[in-house]
DNA sequence: AAGCTGACTCGCT
DNA sequence: GAGCGAGCCAGCT
């Protein structure tokens, strides 16, 4: 796991507004890696970042993780589902457009002149 | 080197 | 909507 990568794939974190929450998958096809390899990335270096606005597809975590991302979650307004689930990544969904330009930028600002991926 | 594990996803039932 | 299986990539034993 290269460290760069890991980088990038922090800063891609932080860029998803309060609020909002983006899919592991989503934010893997947007820095070019599996989603596994992002979960992996957050495992490691998850803290001190905004991981509780990163989900699975169905807007699940890891149990664990579920019971400390619940207060961020409603501190932000995002819903969570009936039942004690995850939350509605559905009816929160971040623009991935907009998330990916803001991510470029970022991304060149902090590696000028490197190739990224 | 081979196998296991995991903060994942997708298609099928 | 929930349960299952297969595919997935890196890191660790």
């Amino acid at each position: 796991m290269d460290e760069r990568l890991v980088e990038i794939v922090l800063r891609a974190v932080d860029l998803i507004p309060p609020g909002r929450v983006v899919a592991y998958g989503d934010l893997g096809r947007l820095v070019g890696i599996g989603p596994r390899q992002v979960g992996a990335v957050m495992s490691r270096h998850g803290d001190g970042t905004s991981w509780w606005r990163v989900t699975d597809a169905a807007g699940n975590l890891a149990p664990a993780l579920l019971e400390r991302a619940r207060p961020h979650w409603l501190e932000e307004g995002i819903r969570v589902k009936a039942g004690g689930g995850g939350c509605r990544i559905a009816d929160h969904r971040a623009n991935l457009e907009q998330l990916a330009r803001e991510w470029e930028t970022a991304v060149a600002d902090m590696s000028p002149g490197g190739s990224v991926v």
